[in-house]
DNA sequence: GACATTTGAGTACGTTCGTACATATACTTG
DNA sequence: CAAGTATATGTACGAACGTACTCAAATGTC
């Protein structure tokens, strides 16, 4: 008994697969929304990515590094999605269909993006590096935004986007959807939107 | 040498002293807001509370109980705090003025407070358990808010004032307090408060 | 004052963790 | 094909963790 491992130890020695730093980082985010930063450690990403403990600090220097660039990743990914969605609307009234649309599903709960975002604010609020993550992050929707909405429109959106999406996944009885719709036409000051 | 404990080991024995749970509690908030929770143990907060770490398992039923005993203080403190604010506002317009003033003081990182709500959304988002001390939380800060503005108004006073302040917070740049005061002007549609 | 009970403290155990490091393999170069 | 290098891996180590458990001391009871 006590196989720790393959029969065969096979190093398979000079690989250099690409990939491989992608997905361990792709295996952190799952770890994360799972178990939560507290929970998350070097052997149960390596166990979920696929790959020995030895890769971990092979890739990346420490966890601190690690959780740095699983984050990075998931604020581009989700702000990429965002300015594409915000990009297709053609006037005012779409855009705020956009955003109603967005606060919908990201306070759903359907995905991982609440949980982990949540765990990225915490990191933030104590630590200024994460805090250039969610910088950047808010930037480009803020960026998106103005693409249909002036600056202070879109910054007071970006808020509400954020407190709406909160609200909504931390309350325990379910919120009307007709909520959102209201808090996007009074900051918008598009009164027919909330119909 | 390696001296761990007071000279004399005196076992103080049946001595009821109803702060001591209290000071575990306290001292818990203040190694969450240090470390986080993922960076919270046992030891650290026996530590903080100047307590043995016998202490902890004695007082509490492990580290969930104590993290909920923990979040579940902070939370009555908060809204109670919130609630006083509130109850001291005359009409609409000093009711808003208060409302400005919660932001400005949350969002400053002058208290601990933001980094605490955060750790607790962060387990909230995941476990239902918590989420019920958010859920009380908002109801306490609505019925707050409802003292002075309808019920709709209050939710998105309510949602606005926690992305204003998570904004605030995890933004490098300083943001301007006039926008505080757009957002609860458009928010309440009174526009004389943006001034 | 003797005994029972409650309250609290100290310690030891088994687990898990991050990380360092020796070393095996695959590839490159000559 | 030999030598060298870059890449990747398995493992071991010390530290820190939560918790269970034993037992001392103070209090309650008669």
């Amino acid at each position: 008994m006590s196989s720790q491992h393959p029969p065969t130890g096979s190093r398979l020695g000079r690989r250099n697969d690409p990939e491989r730093r992608d997905k361990i980082i792709d295996a952190c985010l799952i770890v994360i929304a799972q178990s939560g930063v507290t929970g998350t450690s070097h052997r149960k990403v390596a166990a979920q990515a696929g790959v020995p403990l030895g890769a971990m600090t092979y890739y990346f220097d420490g966890m601190q590094d690690l959780l740095h660039s699983a984050f990075t990743n998931l604020a581009i990914r989700v702000s990429g999605e965002f300015e594409r969605s915000m990009a297709t609307a053609t006037d005012k009234q779409s855009a705020c269909e956009k955003v109603f649309e967005r606060i919908l599903q990201a306070s759903s709960g359907d995905d991982d993006e609440l949980i982990l975002s949540h765990e990225l604010y915490t990191l933030a609020t104590r630590d200024t590096t994460f805090r250039s993550i969610t910088s950047e992050w808010m930037r480009r929707s803020r960026i998106a935004l103005e693409l249909h909405f002036d600056p202070l429109t879109a910054r007071l959106l970006d808020a509400m986007i954020e407190g709406v999406t909160i609200h909504r996944a931390l309350d325990s009885e379910p919120r009307d959807p007709q909520e959102i719709r209201a808090a996007i036409a009074r900051i918008t000051g598009n009164p027919s939107f909330d119909s």
